[in-house]
DNA sequence: CATGGGGGACCA
DNA sequence: TGGTCCCC
């Protein structure tokens, strides 16, 4: 049932969720021997024992990486199990990764709006989700704190030196905190049920970053992995934004963030925010960048 | 040839 | 629709 958004914020609560080494883990489900054994998937074995699309983390601690060819793999960790995409009209064929993506959207849609980033990414918008169990069972009245929740990562937690030293769980069920940060938690806990979820329906872990928007959650995401959460609150943003690097974040990595690194003479995305919108606008055209914010 | 092919977003 | 850019 429908739930109005109440007017008191329009603070939204997006979560990125980034399967871990999605092909291993098809390939792993479908060949359980597999589990727990350095392995990676490989399309075109004919030229240097083919290229590598995924790395399992078994396969990682021996150096192995994407982009190396199938017999570099070998030469690294001579163990190696390497999986051959399958191919359809000579083409690599990645519709057993789609069709094991569409298993987790549809269970991630059970809780908000999905949209699909790629084979193995989502992003899933849990306003509503989290505004209700806000207004319903916030975390300050939980019996049982979930486990899952209470290992998500926060960032900028006792990073801040006037504020006293916490920990996860008093940051998810603390009653003093702002609207945002509660909604945030919120979404901690949905986003973790639904990782359990997903686990014990599909047997694929997965990552996410939980944010007010798209570009943060989708840079959390990536910060603990395998297997983890992160929770971007905005009292963290400003430092987060002050060290990362343009090329960085989604859609500057080309030529666009080349030359507005050239051009503005910035290194961090926390520079770029010392621009005004204005001049920004005046450089690169008044559309450009707007929606790096969604 | 040597990451490679595909897909999404935007634009003219 | 085709071209370009960007990402996985």
């Amino acid at each position: 049932m429908p739930v109005a958004r109440p007017e008191s914020s329009d603070a939204r609560v997006i979560a990125h969720v980034d399967m871990d080494c999605f092909y291993v883990q098809v390939e792993q489900r479908k060949q359980p021997a597999l589990r727990g054994v350095p392995t990676a998937v490989v399309q075109y074995n004919a030229w240097k024992g083919g290229g590598l699309i995924a790395v399992g983390y078994e396969a990682r601690k021996f150096g192995v990486k994407r982009s190396m060819r199938g017999d570099e793999a070998k030469k690294a960790c001579p163990e190696i199990h390497l999986v051959q995409v399958p191919v359809a009209r000579g083409k690599a064929d990645l519709n057993i990764y789609r069709n094991a993506g569409s298993e987790v959207v549809s269970i991630l849609s059970r809780r908000g709006r999905c949209e699909r980033a790629s084979i193995d990414e989502v992003y899933l918008d849990l306003t509503d989700a989290a505004e209700t169990m806000l207004s319903e069972n916030p975390p300050e009245t939980l019996e049982a704190i979930d486990e899952e929740a209470l290992k998500s990562h926060v960032l900028g937690l006792n990073q801040s030196g006037n504020e006293k030293v916490m920990n996860v769980r008093e940051w998810l069920c603390r009653s003093d905190a702002d609207h945002r940060d509660k909604l945030l938690a919120c979404g901690a806990f949905i986003v973790a049920a639904l990782r359990i979820q997903v686990l014990k329906e599909t047997e694929f872990t997965c990552s996410a970053g939980i944010a007010h928007n798209k570009m943060l959650a989708k840079l959390a995401s990536g910060m603990n992995k395998p297997a983890q959460q992160t929770i971007v609150p905005s009292s963290a943003v400003k430092e987060l934004l002050a060290s990362l690097p343009i090329k960085k974040m989604k859609q500057l990595g080309g030529k666009l963030g080349s030359s507005v690194q050239n051009d503005l003479h910035v290194h961090s995305v926390g520079d770029l925010l010392q621009f005004s919108e204005e001049k920004l606008q005046g450089h690169y055209g008044v559309n450009t960048g707007t929606w790096l914010w969604n």
